[in-house]
DNA sequence: AGACCTGTTGCGGGAACCCGCAAGCGAATT
DNA sequence: AATTCGCTTGCGGGTTCCCGCAACAGGTCT
């Protein structure tokens, strides 16, 4: 069996190979790769079987490469190795695992031994194994009153990007109405108001993203990859009407 | 000479504990903590002369834990150990450094020989050390146009938690009309239109805080410290004058 | 001193935003 | 079939935002 890991971190990622030919006797090959467009070029390679892959990474993140390789080969079995329990992370990945395919998710933090265990689970078994700490996070009603819906995050994301309520509409295909009904409920999940009992009124905008910032839901990375989304969709919208 | 180490991760502690060693002969002991917390009490202990400390960390961040411990040791001599060139990072270690302190800043990239150089420069000599990626990061003309100044700063962060005009206005003393002028500095700055040359017209206050994002104007944790600001403004202005 | 530049402030108006109200519509329940 | 519930949509109005225009103060250059 080959294994590919993913990762920038050369002390990781050598703690990552220990684990690995620990846990899992039947690797007879690990290869390497310290970004993700190396990643994506080594999982070409024949007999690649499993990948173990960071998130964070400096040119091509992780679900960036995920993509890529999940396209070439939709049966890749990918673990996701991250720093950080981000909600966004999750929903990144929810969004290009294709149907029937195992993948894993743990935290850096996670002890060796379900490290180990969760190797097995996802790369020789075929499971799918999300951290619980990742769930947890987002759970914790205290600061996330309620889960997004997949259309809030929509536009959610919209909006994180600068987008008026015209093009929103435009871009998901509903009224501007409806939009706006979106986004009260947004407010209302986020806590946007919460933070004015202390009377004070605020730009409920930018207050939304902070929120959607400082609870994880979104981060920073996300909005790399929705912007290069707009753009394509930007691009696809520009063809007929050359107008003004 | 005794060196205190703030690190949350064991394998980049071990190593900086490595490093350390074989660049400061001098050094006779080395303690270490884990998180900001623990550090600012271990600071406390007499003889400790020098710090190294990590940025991110889960419960209190480098730069606060780094305010704490100057606030009591004003002549202690820190040297900050990051995965990141945020700008936002370099700015809050500005605003917290004593006059004639010295400090560094590297990054976790850097080749063993550069931190070592670092080390001895910053721990040993007392200068102050700033990587060079840091800085040239920031200059990149191409994705921030200009620095911002303190003052565009301050109203950047305002904007960033979400503040209206009126408000940011009071807080900072200014008149309505220059927060907005401030604002219209901080698009240009930002570059808040030159993405919409493709014709779409945007929310600019939002657009703002996304292009500072991804520029690493800020980052997430600025903007959790930010809010604390914040609060700490509110209870100091809401003493007399109870009207409505 | 006069010209000039930069930063601050007020005014005013068009655009965007937030949101209450109410009508419509499909799906589930009774 | 009637009712209820949730979601969508249009309308209208109060508020905030964005910004051009212009007046003004203080500093610099000639």
């Amino acid at each position: 069996m080959k294994v590919l890991i993913v990762e920038d971190d050369q002390f990781h990622g050598s703690y990552l190979q220990d684990a690995l030919s620990e846990a899992l006797p039947e690797v007879t090959e690990i290869i390497s790769a310290s970004d993700g467009l190396e990643g994506e070029e080594a999982a070409r390679q024949p007999g690649v079987d499993a990948i173990v892959m960071d998130l964070q990474m400096a040119d091509r993140n992780g679900i960036e490469a995920a993509r890529t390789i999940w396209s070439e080969r939709p049966d890749s079995r990918i673990m996701f190795w991250s720093n950080y329990a981000d909600e966004a992370y999750l929903r990144g990945i929810a969004k290009v695992v294709p149907p029937d395919t195992a993948y894993g998710y743990v935290l850096k933090t996670a002890s060796r031994e379900r490290l180990k265990l969760s190797l097995r689970a996802v790369l020789i078994e075929g499971q799918i194994m999300v951290d619980r700490e990742i769930h947890r996070q987002q759970n914790r009603g205290d600061i996330q009153r309620a889960r997004l819906d997949d259309s809030e995050y929509a536009v959610l994301m919209d909006l994180a990007l600068g987008l008026q309520d015209r093009l929103i509409a435009e871009r998901r295909g509903m009224s501007l109405r409806t939009v706006q009904n979106r986004l009260l409920s947004l407010y209302e999940k986020l806590g946007v108001d919460s933070d004015l009992d202390a009377g004070l009124t605020l730009n409920k905008r930018v207050r939304a993203l902070h929120r959607a910032l400082v609870t994880r839901a979104i981060n920073v990375e996300t909005l790399e990859t929705a912007q290069r989304d707009l753009n394509e969709w930007l691009v696809g919208r520009a063809s007929p009407g050359r107008r003004s």
